[in-house]
RNA sequence: GGGCGUAUAGCUCAGUUGGCUAGAGCGCUGCCGUCACAUGGCAGAGGUCACAGGUUCAAGUCCUGUUACGCCCA
C-alpha cells in the first residue's frame, strides 16, 4: 500500500466495481414480496442550467450517506436520480449564450416563428442540445461524488414518461375545475416577457421618490372648477391608466370630494373620486411611511397595481392597460383615449417617468417630489422590476381545500401551531379516521414546519402558465366558434357523440366553453339544452370560446385540423417538478412507461413499493416552491376515498453554505467552490466527510474560501480535515493489515469476549458505543454528530490508543489479531456511507485476510456481499459493551497522561526511558496493565522501591508517585513551578466545591446523587492537594 | 411591518430535558525525523459564553428586553 492515500487512483476503480456489481439497482419486487423494507429518496432534480455547486455537493452527499447506510442495514434502497428542465432559467441561459457567440437569439427565432418558419421548433432544439450537454455534466459530477443512485432509472422532467404525467395531471385538474383561465394582474417580467409566480419575485429595497401630482376637479359639464386634488405616487408613469381617485370615507377633510370628478391631465379622461377604506389618511408624524407620505388622495390604476386592481374590482372601475409587453407606453393594448398624451407613446416606462414628471412640472401640476426608499419586486431571473400586468393566464386553484387543506393536514400534528389550527379548523389532521393518511409528514429540524404551515395559510392561486418555449406546452386547444353557423353545429354535435357526462368529449378530452362577449363560462346544460329526458338540442346563437384539454398524444392532429390552435404557453417548471414522486414511478401508466424506457421493465411495481418515499433532503427555499406542491399533487392524484399519502415521511432541510464572510456563494462574487476542483485536490471522500461534519442543525454554515495560488481555483482549508482523516484511515489500515498478514489468523471457534485482554474488550466496547451514537445521529439527521463519532472512533480510540496499545502484543496474541481484524472491518462499515471510496478500497484488501469470529460482534444480513457497499451494517450485541474494561482502561489512560505531563514539563527527551515508582494498590494495577503502561509512557521499568532524590512527582487518584531517571539531574525549580500551578488550580476548584456545599439551598434542594457526587469530588481534590503539598514540601 | 435563525477560544463550530473547573478541529507555542501516518505524535497557551435584567440551590442552557448580522414573507 502506498505511503499516502491516493484518491485519484482509487475512486474510478471503486466506481467501476459498484457499477459492475449492479450495486445501486433497486428491486421493487423484493419490497412487494415482503423480503425487504423499502428505503427511498427522490433526488431534488438539479436544473440543467448549470453545473452543480457546493450546495448540491452537500445535499447529495447527505442523500448518499442516508442511502448507503440503509442499503447496508438491509433495506431495499432506491435513490431516484434525474434533472429538471428549469424553463425560464434554461431558456434565458441559452439565449444569453447564443448572443455571446454572436448567433441569432430568441428574438430572431420569434420573428421566424411569426413568418411561419418554425422558429419555435428550431429554438427548442438548441435548448435541447444544451440540456443534453448539461445533463451529462451533472450526471458525471454526481457519479464523481460517489452518488449511489439507481442510474438505470434516471429521469428528466421533460422526457416522455414525465410528459405523460404532466398531461394527465393537467387534464384531471382541468376536468375537476381546479385549473381555470383568468384575466388577472400577473407579475410580468418585461425583459423575458413572461408571467412569474409570486415566489419568483424578489423584493429589493430601492431608492425612489414620491411624486405629488395635481389633478383638476371638474364639474358635471366637465369644466375645471379651479380646485384640484393632489395624488401621491411612486409610479407617475402609470397615470395614463388611472380610472379613479380614491379617498378614505372616514377622512373628514377629504370625504367631501367623493362623488366629484377630476380630469386626468393630458389624457383628459374624466374619472370619479371614490371612497375606499384602503386609502391611508395622511399623517406627517406617523411612523408608518405610507401615512407619512400620503396626501389622502390615491390614484387608482387597476391595470398596473395589485391593490388598485382590488379597488377597481370593488367599484367596478374600467381597467386600462397602457403598456406593451415590453413595458413601453402603448395605445395598442387596451388604451384608446390617448387625448393629448400621444407624445408619451413608445417610451420605456423609465423614460416615461422622467417625461411625465417634466410635463407636470411645466404645466405647474407637480406639487413636490420627495425621496423615498421602498421595496420593489424584481424578476429573480432578469432582475428587471416587475410590472403588474393584465393578461390571460392559467391558474391552478391551490387555494381549494382539496389541495391547500390536504397539504396542511399532511403535517405531523405535533408540528402544527395553535393559531393555524384555529384559523383553519378543517386543516386539523383526521388521524382517527380510518385511512385518512393525514399527519404523517415531519420536518427536520422541526422549526421548518412553521414555514410550510404559514405558506399554506396565506396561499393564493398559482399562476401556472409561462410565456416561454422551453417547457411542457399546455395541453389545451382553443377555437372561437360562431354558434349560429352550420359548421359549428356539425362540429359540436359530432364531437360530442360519445358524451358521457358534463363536458366530457371523447376519451381523454374535456372541454369548457365561455361566452366570448362576457367571458363567462357556458355550462353544458346551456350549450345543449335538454328538450326532454332523451333529447338535447344545440344552442344556435352567440359566439363562444371553446377550450379543449386533451391528454392524448394524438391531440394535435385531432383538433388542429378542425381549426383549433394549441395554447402557445408552457407550464411553470414547478408543475412538472411537483409530479416528480409520481412521474418517476411511471404514473399514470406503467405499461406505457415500460415501453418508453428500455432499461427497466418493472414500472408497475414502483409506485406501490416506493411511494411514499422515506425522506426528502433539500434546502429551505424549496419548502414553498416544491415541497408544498409535491405534497398537494401526490395526495390529490393518489386519492381514493381520502387524500392520498404525502410523498415523503420526513423532510430534512439542510444548512446553506456561505463563504467566510457570511455571504452566499455566487458567480458574481467569485466566491464559489467547484466540487470537482475539491474532488481533484482532496478526493471525493474528503469533500464528503468535511461537508457531513459541517452539517449542523443551524440554517447557515460558513466555509472560508481561499484562492489556491497554484491552480488559480477556489478552495477551502476546511477540506484538509477530510483529507487528513482519509490519510489517517489509510495508514492505520495499512499498519493493521501488515500485522495481520505477518501473523495470519488461524481459523477456529468464535472467540468468547470474556477471554480477551483489557484493551481488546475496551476497543470492542468503544465500537458498540460508536455504533449506537451513529445510529442515533442518522435517525435524527444529525450529520455532524455522525462525522464526529466516526472521527473519535477512528482517530482517538482506534489510532491513538488501541493501535499504540497493541503494538507489543498483537504479533503473539492470536485473539488480539482477530479483534484487530474485526474492529477494522466494523470501522470501515461505519465509515462507508460518508467515505465510500477509500473504505471500499481498503475492504477489498481486508477481505482477503483470514478472520475469526468474535461472539456477539455481528453484521446485518444483506442480499449481497460482493462489495463493502452492499455488505451489512455492524449490529454488535449490547453485551459487548464493557463498562468494567472502559473504567479500567480509562484509569490507565489517565495514568499515562499524568506521566507524559511529568515528562514534558521536565523536558525529558522522547526517546529516554524512565523509571516509574509505584507502591500499594496501584502497583498491582500497573502490573496487570503491563506492558501497556511501559509502551505508552516509554518506561524502562516499573519499580516498587522508593524513588531517589533526583526524581519528579505526580499525583494520581489522590496519591503521590514518582518518576526517576528523567535526566542526569532533575531541575528542582521546574518541578516546583509545575506543582505550584497545579496546587493553585486545585485550590480554586476546592473553593468552588466548598462554596456549593456550604450553600444550604444546594444541599437541601439539589438531587441527592449530585450532592454526593460533589462531596466525593471535593474529597478527591483535597487528597490531590495534600499529595502535591507534601511533594512541594520535600522540594524545600 | 411579520416570521425564522445566529451571536461560545484568533478562525469554523459542538454544548440534548438547567447539574463539570465550558469542549472539538484548524491556527498558535514548545519538543519530536520514531520502523502506519509530518496529511503525523506528545505536551501547552488561549473564553466576563453579544449586552442588561429576571427565575432558580444552580443559567452558555429557561424567561423578558436591547444590540448586531443573516434569511424568508409582506
Amino acid at each position: 500500500m502506498s505511503k499516502a492515500y491516493d484518491s485519484q487512483a482509487t475512486e474510478p476503480k471503486m466506481w467501476s466495481k459498484w457499477i459492475d456489481n449492479n450495486a445501486f439497482h433497486a428491486d421493487p419486487s423484493r419490497v412487494l414480496s415482503g423480503e425487504a423494507r423499502p428505503y427511498c429518496i427522490l433526488i431534488p432534480p438539479p436544473n440543467v442550467t448549470a453545473a452543480l455547486h457546493l450546495g448540491h455537493a452537500l445535499n447529495n452527499s447527505i442523500q448518499d450517506i442516508l442511502i448507503r447506510a440503509h442499503r447496508m442495514k438491509g433495506y431495499e434502497t432506491l435513490w431516484m436520480p434525474g434533472t429538471d428542465h428549469a424553463g425560464i432559467a434554461t431558456q434565458t441561459m441559452v439565449d444569453k449564450k447564443l448572443k455571446e457567440a454572436g448567433q441569432p437569439g430568441i428574438a430572431d427565432y420569434k420573428k421566424k416563428e411569426l413568418a411561419g418558419e418554425n422558429g419555435r421548433e428550431q429554438f427548442t432544439q438548441l435548448v435541447q442540445d444544451f440540456k443534453d450537454e448539461y445533463e451529462a455534466r451533472i450526471t458525471d459530477q454526481l457519479q464523481k461524488m460517489g452518488c449511489s443512485c439507481d442510474w438505470d432509472r434516471q429521469r428528466f422532467t421533460m422526457d416522455d414518461i414525465c410528459a405523460r404525467a404532466v398531461r394527465e395531471a393537467f387534464f384531471r385538474l382541468f376536468k375537476d375545475g381546479l385549473i381555470y383561465r383568468g384575466k388577472r394582474l400577473v407579475n410580468w417580467d418585461p425583459v423575458t416577457q413572461t408571467a412569474l409566480a409570486d415566489d419568483e419575485v424578489e423584493m429589493e429595497d430601492v431608492d425612489g421618490f414620491f411624486w405629488y401630482m395635481r389633478y383638476p376637479v371638474v364639474d358635471d359639464a366637465g369644466s375645471e372648477t379651479g380646485e384640484h386634488v393632489t395624488v401621491a405616487t411612486t409610479r407617475p408613469e402609470t397615470f395614463f391608466g388611472d380610472t379613479a381617485v380614491a379617498v378614505n370615507p372616514k377622512d373628514a377633510d377629504r370625504a367631501k370630494f367623493i362623488g366629484k370628478s377630476v380630469k386626468l391631465p393630458f389624457v383628459n379622461r374624466i374619472i370619479p373620486v371614490i371612497g375606499d377604506d384602503y386609502v391611508v389618511p395622511p399623517d406627517p408624524e406617523s411612523s408608518d411611511s405610507k401615512a407619512k407620505y400620503a396626501t389622502g388622495f390615491l390614484k387608482v390604476t387597476p391595470a398596473h397595481d395589485p391593490n388598485d386592481y382590488m379597488i377597481g374590482q370593488r367599484h367596478d372601475l374600467p381597467i386600462i392597460n397602457i403598456m406593451a409587453p415590453d413595458a413601453s407606453i402603448s395605445d395598442q393594448h387596451g388604451w384608446e383615449d390617448v387625448g393629448d398624451a400621444s407624445q408619451f407613446l413608445g417610451m420605456s416606462r423609465e423614460d416615461a417617468r422622467t417625461a411625465v414628471e417634466q410635463a407636470f412640472r411645466d404645466a405647474n401640476l407637480l406639487e413636490a417630489k420627495k425621496p423615498y426608499n421602498h421595496a420593489v419586486g424584481h424578476s429573480y431571473r432578469s432582475h428587471a422590476p416587475i410590472e403588474p400586468y393584465l393578461s390571460d393566464q392559467w391558474y391552478c386553484k391551490v387555494s381549494d381545500d382539496k389541495l391547500r387543506g390536504s397539504a396542511q393536514r399532511a403535517l405531523n400534528p405535533d408540528q402544527r401551531t395553535d393559531a393555524s389550527l384555529k384559523e383553519w379548523t378543517d386543516s386539523r389532521p383526521k388521524m382517527m379516521t380510518d385511512g385518512s393518511n393525514d399527519g404523517t409528514m415531519s420536518f427536520y429540524p422541526a422549526r421548518y414546519a412553521k414555514t410550510y404551515e404559514t405558506w399554506h395559510d396565506n396561499l393564493r392561486d398559482w399562476c401556472i402558465s409561462r410565456q416561454l418555449w422551453w417547457g411542457h406546452r399546455i395541453p389545451v386547444w382553443h377555437k372561437q366558434v360562431d354558434l349560429s353557423t352550420e359548421e359549428a353545429e356539425t362540429f359540436c354535435i359530432d364531437s360530442i357523440d360519445d358524451v358521457l357526462e358534463g363536458n366530457h368529449i371523447g376519451d381523454g378530452c374535456f372541454g369548457r366553453a365561455f361566452d366570448s362577449e362576457t367571458g363567462l363560462p357556458i355550462s353544458f346544460e346551456k350549450l345543449f339544452p335538454r328538450v326532454d329526458n332523451n333529447t338535447r338540442t344545440f344552442l344556435r346563437e352567440g359566439v363562444v370560446d371553446l377550450y379543449l384539454c386533451d391528454k392524448t398524444p394524438e391531440a394535435a392532429s385531432r383538433w388542429e385540423s378542425s381549426g383549433f390552435t394549441q395554447d402557445p404557453d408552457v407550464l411553470d417548471t414547478w408543475f412538472s417538478s411537483a409530479l416528480w414522486p409520481l412521474s418517476t414511478m411511471g404514473w399514470p401508466n406503467a405499461d406505457a412507461a415500460n415501453s418508453d424506457d428500455d432499461r427497466v421493465n418493472d414500472f408497475e411495481s414502483m409506485l406501490s413499493a416506493f411511494n411514499p418515499s422515506s425522506v426528502l433532503t433539500t434546502a429551505r427555499e424549496i419548502i414553498t416552491l416544491w415541497v408544498s406542491r409535491m405534497t398537494m399533487f401526490n395526495r390529490y392524484f393518489l386519492s381514493e376515498q381520502h387524500s392520498g399519502k404525502a410523498p415523503f415521511k420526513d423532510v430534512f432541510i439542510h444548512a446553506m453554505i456561505q463563504d467566510g464572510e457570511g455571504r452566499k456563494m455566487s458567480k458574481s462574487l467569485g466566491n464559489g467552490v467547484d466540487p470537482l476542483d475539491i474532488i481533484h485536490s482532496h478526493g471525493a471522500d474528503a469533500m464528503r466527510f468535511t461537508l457531513c461534519q459541517m452539517t449542523t442543525q443551524t440554517q447557515d454554515v460558513r466555509m472560508p474560501v481561499e484562492l489556491d495560488a497554484e491552480t488559480g481555483k477556489n478552495t477551502s482549508p476546511k477540506f484538509d480535515i477530510g483529507r487528513n482523516l482519509c490519510n489517517k484511515l489509510w495508514n492505520a489500515a495499512k499498519f493493521a493489515m501488515m500485522m495481520l498478514e505477518k501473523n495470519p489468523i488461524q481459523p477456529g471457534m468464535p472467540i468468547d469476549p470474556q477471554e480477551l485482554s483489557l484493551v481488546d474488550r475496551w476497543m470492542l466496547s468503544r465500537v458498540v458505543h460508536a455504533t449506537g451514537a451513529i445510529n442515533t445521529a442518522q435517525r435524527n439527521y444529525m450529520f455532524k454528530d455522525y462525522a464526529d463519532a466516526v472521527y473519535d472512533l477512528l482517530w482517538r480510540d482506534f489510532c491513538d490508543w488501541y493501535l499504540e496499545s497493541i503494538k507489543p502484543t498483537v504479533s503473539e496474541d492470536p485473539n488480539q489479531a482477530a479483534v484487530l481484524r474485526a474492529v477494522l472491518d466494523a470501522i470501515l462499515r461505519l465509515m462507508h456511507p460518508i467515505t465510500p471510496f477509500i473504505t471500499e478500497a481498503i475492504h477489498e484488501r481486508l477481505s482477503t485476510i483470514p478472520m475469526r469470529e468474535i461472539t456477539g460482534f455481528k453484521f446485518e444480513e444483506t442480499k449481497s456481499t460482493a462489495s463493502l457497499c452492499q455488505s451489512g451494517w455492524p449490529i454488535p450485541d449490547d453485551e459487548l459493551r464493557d463498562e468494567v474494561a472502559e473504567e479500567a482502561y480509562g484509569r490507565m489512560v489517565a495514568l499515562t497522561t499524568a506521566i507524559r505531563e511529568v515528562r514534558a514539563s521536565n523536558k525529558v527527551p522522547p526517546k529516554r526511558k524512565v523509571v516509574l515508582h509505584v507502591s500499594g494498590d496501584l502497583a498491582s494495577d500497573v502490573s496487570r496493565w503491563s506492558p501497556l503502561v511501559e509502551t505508552l509512557c516509554n518506561l524502562k521499568e516499573v519499580s516498587h522501591d522508593p524513588a531517589p532524590d533526583a526524581s519528579a512527582s505526580f499525583v494520581f487518584e489522590g496519591q503521590e508517585y514518582r518518576v526517576s531517571d528523567l535526566a542526569d539531574a532533575v531541575d528542582a525549580s521546574v518541578e516546583k513551578d509545575r506543582l505550584t500551578s497545579e496546587l493553585a488550580s486545585l485550590s480554586k476548584a476546592i473553593g468552588g466545591l466548598e462554596g456549593r456545599l456550604s450553600n444550604p439551598g444546594y444541599v437541601d434542594k439539589a438531587p441527592e446523587h449530585l450532592v454526593n457526587q460533589t462531596r466525593a469530588e471535593l474529597e478527591q481534590k483535597k487528597q490531590d492537594r495534600d499529595s502535591i503539598q507534601s511533594a512541594l514540601d520535600k522540594l524545600g
